[in-house]
DNA sequence: TATGGGAATATGTCGGACAAAACATCATTC
DNA sequence: GAATGATGTTTTGTCCGACATATTCCCATA
């Protein structure tokens, strides 16, 4: 274990929640060490002991934060056999931290980029859909702020990929779907780790703010207008991935789901 | 909490699954308890020391149960305040748990079912879409022989929802979109128990053997059509949505998002 | 070779103690 | 009287050490 990164021991706390729980830090830096592929998949990781004795952890602590990763499908715990890394397509990949820490250890593989956005075209369109005709006036409020707010921020703040995750957000919310709804936190993180991927290159001739586009989807649903909400919707999205494909390779074949 | 039913207290382990570990029983007692909403979303449950004294559980396999449940969305835990139920749209509600609870704690709201179906519909057809054009020969074989399956068993019988479950699953294995893969156990879960609650009554003219519908989508997605696959599978959804709706009341307006 | 039983080992459970954080209360101060 | 700050209480968070349980390994035996 001393050729990965290991947990640090003493001053974990110097990040940039130390406000966090323990077990809520082990659990992240575990869940990163996970997706960056730094334990195979179907391999087992350290025990217990090993862990302990390398990061000063108490075993409580550790043992808790491996109980968050079960209940996301990443590892799997046998008596004697040992803790295993889950089989990727066991994984909860639209849950919002396993995006997250995907996003933030690096560029993730080529074809979760992808299945991400094909996720996007299939939800995205049919939700604004839903949104056109269930939309209360609380939802309009949303958007509105969120478009105001595209419009008036530059591309390179954070305020802005605020503001275009918050758009987003608006979509699942105003669908009144509650399923949809809970896949916001997911969908969201992809859209802003995506979003924020195609962007990186400001020179690129693609890279513009597209917040008329989505004021677009916004005016449909607005109306009333499930089909033209939906048809507005899936343009923004293909352009989107159109874009994406432009500035990286995404002609891989198929994705290799073997682990 | 002693109006609440209680953790069985020394013979839980005559359940179904008495080789479960006891902090995955207590994890799936409690899930039970929350979604068929005995503890209201937004309150504090019982603080550990009364579930301890209760339940005679210890703490650490308690809090490890807990734990899960937070990964899962739907707990949150602060010092001092106690441990309270998150709100609904927190939930992961595509989660094969969080489905399995809901449907086995009696019949889940009509809101939770109508969602699900809605979510049936977005996904399950361009997922038929995507496995017109990715499918593998051993893909074209899971399908074989859940229509085998399908068509030479009773529908009264669990090896028939078996079968219809194992033919969904193959659609979204062969969409070989491994964020749809991920939610494979969620939606299978979906689609198992909605057609269980549909096909629930034998006299209803609805009820008979929908093999044919499928194997008209498997011949779509063996023939390599996307668009004559994502149009089967659209019919087959909408089918079963309408039926539904024949035999339960879905129009009590738009969900409630509160809580 | 097949098999049965015991040793080894990793996770699972238990109990108790103390730490830390958040809330409540009350006194102090302006 | 309102804002401020010290203090105590309550509940979850962390740590430690011991034992239970399940599974694998291994060897003796038939």
């Amino acid at each position: 274990m001393s050729d990965k990164t290991s947990f640090p021991a003493v001053s974990y706390d110097t990040d940039a929640r130390p406000e966090k729980r323990k077990n809520e830090s082990i659990a992240d830096w575990l869940g990163r060490q996970i997706v960056s592929g730094t334990y195979a998949c179907g391999e087992a990781i350290p025990k217990e002991m090993d862990f302990l004795a390398e990061t000063g952890i108490s075993r409580g602590a550790y043992r808790e934060a491996v109980r968050r990763l079960v209940g996301k499908g990443m590892l799997v715990t046998r008596t004697r056999s040992g803790t295993r890394v889950t089989p990727r397509e066991k994984w909860s990949l639209l849950d919002p931290d396993v995006v997250r820490w995907s996003f933030e250890t690096g560029k993730p593989p080529d074809w979760y980029i992808r299945a991400l956005y094909e996720m996007r075209a299939m939800i995205e369109p049919p939700a604004a859909a839903f949104a056109a005709e269930r939309r209360t006036e609380e939802d309009l409020q949303l958007f509105r702020d969120a478009l105001h707010a595209m419009r008036y921020c530059d591309m390179t703040e954070d305020s802005w990929h605020a503001a275009d995750a918050s758009f987003h957000r608006a979509i699942l919310v105003g669908s009144h779907n509650p399923v949809l709804h809970s896949l916001e936190a997911g969908i969201c993180a992809a859209v802003a780790h995506t979003t924020a991927f195609r962007y990186r290159d400001m020179s690129n001739p693609h890279t513009r703010n597209p917040v008329d586009e989505h004021a677009a989807v916004f005016e449909r649903i607005e109306a009333r207008d499930p089909v033209g909400a939906r048809r507005l919707m899936t343009e923004l999205v293909d352009t989107a991935l159109l874009d994406s494909r432009g500035t990286t390779v995404f002609d891989l074949g198929l994705p290799t789901l073997k682990g």
